[in-house]
DNA sequence: AGGAATGAAAT
DNA sequence: ATTTCATTCCT
C-alpha cells in the first residue's frame, strides 16, 4: 500500500502533467508552509504556504484507509510533486524577466536569461538580501510542508537504468522522500504538523488554500459530473447556483457532504478555525440532510446549502469576521481567494497533495516508499514506465478511479466517476482545511467570479471582508438578472463604496506607505472598484443579453445559469474577467496595481486551464500561474521590482565600486508598489523619463546603456537607428545580451556550463576580470561603457580594455551620473505622465536621440 | 525537447 | 566537484 501511493502517482501525473508538466504542477507554494503569526512579506509567502497545504491534506480524504496512497495521488500527486523552492536567483528572474523581455522582446529567454544574470550580479547586496531572504523562506517554509523533501532524489537514481526513467524516479522522490515511507497512517500526521502546532497549523491550513482552489474546482467538476453523470442534479443545481460563486459553493458543499457522508469527517481533525468550523458546521448540517440519500437528496441539500450560504453570506458579511482569529483569518481567507481563483490548480493540486505528506497521512506515506516508488515515478513524462516497474503504482492505478492510463485519465476527467471521486476528495481536503475560510472566500470568490474581484486579491485580505459586500453587489446585479429573491437587496452602491474605501486603506496599511494610497502599486484598489464596477454592469448586460432582458429574472435564471455554470459560465466569467483585467490594467496600465491586476489575471486565466484551456492560459504576461502562485506572486511581487536602468546603472555604479552606497536603495519601492511595468508602455515610460532625466540633467553617464538597451529592441528595426551615433564602435549593441553583460559588467555567467555557447559571452566574473574572448566582446562594449567616464576607469581596469568613452556625450550627455539608479514605478510613472502632458513631443525626441545612437551602436557592431 | 542563468542541495 | 533541478520561454 504504501508504496502505492506514490507509485501511482506517478502515472497519474505523467497522464495529467503529460504536456504541461511544469507549469501545471504545482509549485511548491510558499504557502504550503506557512507560519502563523508574521506580518511581513514573508509571512504572507507562508501564508500562502499553507494555502497549498491543503492540497496535501485533500490527499487524506477517503484514502487514508487505504492508505489513501493510490487515491489522491492520482491526480494530485501527479501535479502536486512538490517542486522545489526557487531560489534567490529564479524569483529575481522570475521576477524580471518580463522587464527584460519587454525591453528586448526580440531576445530570446536565453538571452534574458543571461542579462538577468547580469542584473543579478549588478544588484547590490542589500537587495539581493530580499530576494534571498525570500527564497529562504520558501525554502523553509517548504522545508517544513514536506520534512523529508529532497531537492535530488539521489540514490535512487537506481531507476534510472532505464534512462529516462531515472529522471521519474527522481522526481519522485524527490517529491517527498523521507517523510512519508512511514505508514500512511503514521504519514498522516505529518511530523511537522505534530511537532509544531503553528506551523502545522499552517500547513493544515494550506489545505483551506488548497481547498478553495480545491472548491472551486470541484466545483466545476462537480457541475459537469452532474451533468453528466445526472440530469436531475442539473436542474437542482442550475436553481442554486444561480450565481457562479454560489453555484461553486453549493457545489463545494454537496460535494462536501457527499464526502461527509461517506464517512470522511476529517474535517475537524485539521485544526479547522473557526471560520472552517462555521463552514463545516453549515456544510456538515447540509450534508446530513443530504446524506442519508445521496445524490439525489443532493439537489434538496444543495438547495439548502444555497440557502444556507446565502443567509450566511448576508450574515457574514454583516458580520464580517465572525470568526475567532482575526487576523488569521483574514489571512486565510486571503489565501482561500486566490485558491479560489486559481481553480486549475486545484485538481492538479490534489494530486500534488502528496506533498501534504507532512499534513495527511494518507498522501504522505505512500510518497515515503518514495525512495524506490518515488525514484520511480520521475516524472511525468516517464511515468508510465515507471509505473509499470513498480507494483505500487499497479497499486494505485486500481485504486484509482481512473480506470485508463495516466493519460486516459486526463480524458477521463470529464467522465463522471474518476472526477466525481476525485472531486469528492477534493472537497473533503477543502473541507478539513479550507472550508471555514471557504466561506468568506466564497463570496469573494463570487466577486471574482463575477467579475473583477481580481484586484482584491492583491488587496489586503482584511479587504476582503469589505470587498465582499462590494461583490454582492455585482452578484446583485447578477442577481437581478439571475434571479434572487431581493435579498441582495442591502446595498450595493453604499456597501461598494465602503468597500472601497476601506480596500484601498487596507492596502495602504499593508504597504506601510499610508501617504499616498493612490500612488503606491495599490492604487490599483482604488481603482479597482470603478473597474469592478464596470465590469459588473458588463456582466450584467452580458447577463442580460444572454437572458435577452433583465426584466425575467427567473426565466433567464436557467438557460443563463446553466450557460454560465457549465463550462461556458467559467468562460465568460473570465472572458470578462480578463477583459476587465485587461481593459483596467490597460488603462490603468502604469501605476495602477498593475501586478495585482496581473497576477489576478493570471489567476483567472490560467485558472482554468483545464477546462477553458484554451482561454489563454499564457496569454497574459503573467503568464498562467496557479491561483497560489498568484499569491505567491503577491507576495513575490512585494519584492522589489528594478528598472533596467537601474540595473544598468547599478552595473555602472558597481563596476565603478560597487555601490557608491546603498543609496540605490532609495529607489527601490518598498514595499509593493515597485511593481513592475507591465507592460512596454512601462518600459517606454521608462524610457522617457530616462530621457528626461537624462536631459534635466544632461550628465552622461549609464543612461546610454539604458538607452542601449532600449534600442536594442529596436535594433532590429535598426533601420532608423542608423543614423546618428557617433559612437564609431559600439559593436557591443549587438545583442542586448552583449550589452547588457558589457554594460552590466562582469558578471560571471557561464561559469559552470561552458557548452556550446559560452564561448559567447563569456565571462566575467564579479571582479572584473574578463576571460579572452570576452575581451573582444568588451571592446565592443566597451564604448557604451565608455559612457561613463568615472566607471570607465575601472572597468577599463577590471575589463583590461576599454576604448575611449566617447559618443555619450557627444551624443547627448543626458544622463546623470547619480540618476537613481532605479526610479520606482510609480514615480517614474508619475513623471512620464507628466512629461508627456507637458512635453510630449520633447519625450519623443529624446527617445529619437536615444534611437540614434543606438542605431550607430548597431552599425559597428555589426561591423 | 533543449537550453540560458544562478543557487542550493545532494551526491 | 559535479549533478540536479527550480523558472521562463523561445527555437
Amino acid at each position: 500500500m504504501k508504496g502505492g501511493g506514490r507509485g501511482k502517482e506517478p502515472p497519474v501525473e505523467v497522464e495529467v502533467s503529460g504536456k504541461r508538466p511544469k507549469r501545471k504542477c504545482l509549485q511548491w507554494h510558499p504557502l504550503l508552509s506557512k507560519k502563523a503569526l508574521d506580518f511581513s512579506e514573508e509571512e504572507e509567502e507562508e501564508d500562502e504556504e499553507e494555502l497549498e497545504k491543503p492540497l496535501l491534506v485533500r490527499e487524506s480524504r477517503g484514502p487514508e484507509v487505504a492508505c489513501g496512497g493510490p487515491i489522491e495521488v492520482e491526480e494530485d500527486s501527479s501535479e502536486q510533486r512538490a517542486r522545489r523552492p526557487m531560489n534567490a536567483f529564479l524569483l529575481f528572474c522570475k521576477r524580471h524577466r518580463s522587464l527584460v523581455r519587454q525591453e528586448h522582446p526580440r531576445l530570446d529567454n536565453r538571452g534574458a536569461t543571461k542579462i538577468l544574470a547580469d542584473w543579478w550580479a549588478v544588484l547590490e547586496p542589500k537587495e539581493k538580501q530580499k530576494y534571498t531572504d525570500m527564497a529562504k523562506e520558501y525554502k523553509d517554509a517548504f522545508m517544513k510542508a514536506n520534512p523529508g523533501y529532497k531537492w535530488c532524489p539521489t540514490t535512487n537514481k537506481p531507476v534510472k537504468s532505464p534512462c529516462h526513467t531515472v529522471s521519474n524516479a527522481r522526481k519522485k522522490v524527490w517529491s517527498f522522500p523521507s517523510n512519508s515511507p512511514k505508514g500512511c497512517a503514521t504519514a498522516k500526521k505529518v511530523p511537522k504538523t505534530d511537532s509544531t502546532p503553528q506551523l502545522n497549523f499552517a500547513m493544515a491550513d494550506p489545505t483551506k488554500m488548497g481547498g478553495l482552489s480545491m472548491l472551486l474546482l470541484a466545483g466545476e467538476h462537480a457541475l459537469t459530473a452532474r451533468e453528466i453523470s445526472s440530469s436531475s442534479s442539473k436542474s437542482g443545481a442550475t436553481d442554486v447556483t444561480k450565481h457562479p460563486e454560489n453555484s461553486s459553493l453549493f457545489q463545494l458543499a454537496e460535494t462536501w457532504s457527499g464526502t461527509s457522508q461517506q464517512g470522511k469527517s476529517d474535517v475537524p481533525k485539521i485544526s479547522v478555525k473557526a471560520p472552517l468550523f462555521q463552514l463545516a458546521e453549515i456544510s456538515s448540517d447540509s450534508s446530513q440532510s443530504t446524506a442519508p440519500e445521496g445524490k439525489q437528496c443532493s439537489q434538496s441539500a444543495l438547495f439548502q446549502l444555497a440557502e444556507m450560504c446565502l443567509a450566511s453570506e448576508a450574515g457574514k458579511m454583516e458580520t464580517q469576521d465572525d470568526t475567532c482569529a482575526p487576523h488569521i483569518k483574514t489571512e486565510t481567507v486571503v489565501k482561500e481567494d486566490t485558491g479560489g481563483n486559481i481553480t486549475d490548480f486545484p485538481l492538479s493540486s490534489p494530486p500534488s497533495s502528496s506533498t501534504s505528506s507532512s499534513s495527511t497521512p494518507t498522501n504522505a506515506s505512500p510518497p515515503l516508499l518514495s525512495g524506490q516508488a518515488a525514484s520511480v515515478k520521475k516524472k511525468k513524462k516517464k511515468k508510465q514506465e515507471a509505473t509499470a516497474r513498480e507494483p505500487p503504482k499497479a497499486v494505485d492505478k486500481d485504486k484509482i478511479p481512473r480506470p485508463g492510463s495516466p493519460k486516459k485519465t486526463l480524458k477521463k476527467r470529464p467522465s463522471s466517476e474518476s472526477e466525481l471521486e476525485s472531486l469528492l476528495y477534493t472537497i473533503e481536503a477543502v473541507a478539513k482545511g479550507a472550508w471555514g475560510d471557504t466561506e468568506e472566500d466564497i463570496p469573494k470568490k463570487k466577486a471574482s467570479t463575477a467579475v473583477v474581484t481580481i484586484p482584491r486579491e492583491p488587496s489586503s485580505p482584511k479587504k476582503r471582508s469589505k470587498a465582499k459586500r462590494p461583490l454582492k453587489a455585482k452578484e446583485e446585479d447578477e442577481m437581478e438578472e439571475d434571479k434572487e429573491d431581493g435579498s441582495r437587496t442591502e446595498m450595493p452602491s453604499t456597501v461598494e463604496t465602503a468597500a472601497n474605501l476601506a480596500s484601498p486603506k487596507k492596502e495602504a496599511e499593508e504597504a506601510s506607505i499610508g501617504s499616498t494610497p493612490g500612488s503606491t502599486e495599490k492604487p490599483t484598489a482604488p481603482p479597482s472598484p470603478p473597474h469592478k464596477v464596470e465590469e459588473k454592469q458588463r456582466e450584467a448586460e452580458a447577463n442580460a443579453e444572454g437572458c435577452g432582458s433583465r426584466k425575467s429574472e427567473r426565466s433567464c435564471k436557467g438557460a443563463l445559469y446553466k450557460t454560465l455554470v457549465s463550462e461556458g459560465m467559467l468562460t465568460s466569467l473570465r472572458a470578462n474577467v480578463d477583459r476587465g483585467k485587461r481593459g483596467s490594467f490597460r488603462s490603468g496600465s502604469d501605476e495602477g496595481g498593475w501586478t495585482d491586476e496581473t497576477w489576478a489575471f493570471s489567476q483567472m486565466g490560467p485558472t482554468n486551464p483545464k477546462k477553458l484551456k484554451k482561454s489563454k492560459s499564457k496569454d497574459e504576461s503573467a503568464p498562467g500561474l496557479g491561483k497560489l502562485e498568484e499569491e505567491f506572486e503577491k507576495k513575490f511581487n512585494s519584492l522589489p521590482q528594478y528598472s533596467p536602468l537601474t540595473f544598468d546603472k547599478k552595473s555602472t555604479i558597481v563596476t565603478k565600486k560597487k555601490k557608491t552606497d546603498v543609496s540605490t536603495a532609495p529607489e527601490e519601492q518598498p514595499p509593493k508598489p515597485a511593481k513592475g511595468p507591465s507592460s512596454s508602455q512601462k518600459k517606454t515610460l521608462f524610457h522617457k523619463i530616462v530621457s528626461k532625466y537624462k536631459q534635466k540633467k544632461e550628465k552622461p553617464n549609464t543612461v546610454d546603456k539604458d538607452i542601449a538597451m532600449h534600442s536594442d529592441s529596436p535594433m532590429s528595426d535598426s533601420a532608423a537607428k542608423a543614423k546618428q551615433t557617433p559612437a564609431p564602435c559600439a559593436t557591443t549593441t549587438l545583442s542586448p545580451e552583449a550589452m547588457g553583460t558589457s554594460a552590466s559588467i562582469p558578471v560571471g555567467s557561464q561559469k559552470r556550463k561552458a557548452r556550446k555557447s559560452k564561448i559567447t559571452h563569456l565571462v566575467r566574473s564579479a571582479d572584473g576580470r574578463v576571460s579572452p574572448a570576452e575581451e573582444d566582446k568588451v571592446r565592443d562594449l566597451t564604448p557604451e561603457q565608455d559612457d561613463k567616464p568615472l566607471p570607465r576607469e575601472t572597468l577599463c581596469n577590471e575589463t583590461g580594455c576599454y576604448s575611449a568613452p566617447k559618443q555619450e556625450e557627444a551624443d547627448r550627455s543626458s544622463a546623470p551620473e547619480v540618476l537613481p539608479a532605479f526610479f520606482s514605478l510609480s514615480a517614474l510613472a508619475e513623471v512620464a505622465a507628466m512629461e508627456n502632458i507637458h512635453r510630449g513631443q520633447r519625450v519623443i525626441g529624446d527617445s529619437q536621440k536615444e534611437m540614434a545612437q543606438t542605431p550607430v551602436l548597431i552599425s559597428c557592431a555589426d561591423q
